[in-house]
DNA sequence: TTGCACCCTGACATCGTGTCAAGGTCAAGC
DNA sequence: GCTTGACCTTGACACGATGTCAGGGTGCAA
């Protein structure tokens, strides 16, 4: 399977597929007479499980690890777990921030009239 | 003032004045003879309303928005209003985000044993 | 005068991703 | 066999926000 096959199957672009494997990532796939990429099932589905890690918020550090673990028939769950556990702390953080942005900018908002004039405690708010 | 006492009274670096000024987010400061720049307290406060801005959320260009807002005498309250409700729109979703992609990792880890055994639904859940 | 803290510019790095350019390859249809 | 269009190759530049380092100039105090 070419590139472009390898990317349609597994969600990946391209671009990151090549990404991917210049960091190490996904190995090196074999050439063709051609220079080609030639994939197989094995690497769409490494390359699919990147994805979903990806979509869960997973940075490539942590991916390599959770990859490394994946490959290692005899790793411990339990290490699986804690990072999993680690990530979702991490994420409960990021959205609990998000959180508190989003209350302090709508009670600057609730307190703006909203209409012609100029007067804006938005604006006062963030000159403080 | 220096662009040091520039940055520590406003808590934007100086890395950072330096950059919002290459982009035109703050004037070109005053130079002495030495070619160092000369910052005063309205420099100092703009980089201030940038800095509270920053945290909350808001990126270059709407920051930049914002301040045209306020510099602007005449400027509509409603304009700056939108501004925030739109910012806060954007905040939500992306807190709901990470909260479901937090959530997706502990109903996988949940079914996780977290052992010295192999056997991993997170990985599993990962390689779908 | 010496030394230290400060300033200047410019460059490189990060991270994940897009896009473009210049060129090689392959398969289908004529 | 040749043309055409889709696909592949590498390399480079870009974003956005920020850090850091290098090489050199300035300012002030002892």
């Amino acid at each position: 399977m070419n590139i472009g096959g390898a990317a349609r199957a597994s969600g990946v672009s391209e671009r990151m597929i090549r990404h991917y494997e210049k960091i190490g990532l996904v190995p090196a796939p074999a050439r063709r007479g051609s220079g080609y990429r030639d994939y197989g099932e094995d690497d769409v589905h490494r390359l699919r499980f990147i994805a979903n890690a990806r979509d869960l918020g997973f940075d490539t550090g942590e991916i390599g690890a959770l990859l490394a673990l994946w490959s290692d028939r005899g790793r411990a769950s339990s290490e699986v777990k804690a990072l999993a556990l680690a990530r979702a702390e991490e994420l409960g953080r990021k959205a609990r921030r998000l959180e508190e942005m989003r209350r302090s900018l709508l009670h600057l908002a609730d307190e703006c009239r909203g209409d012609e004039r100029p007067d804006c405690p938005i604006l006062r708010g963030l000159a403080d």
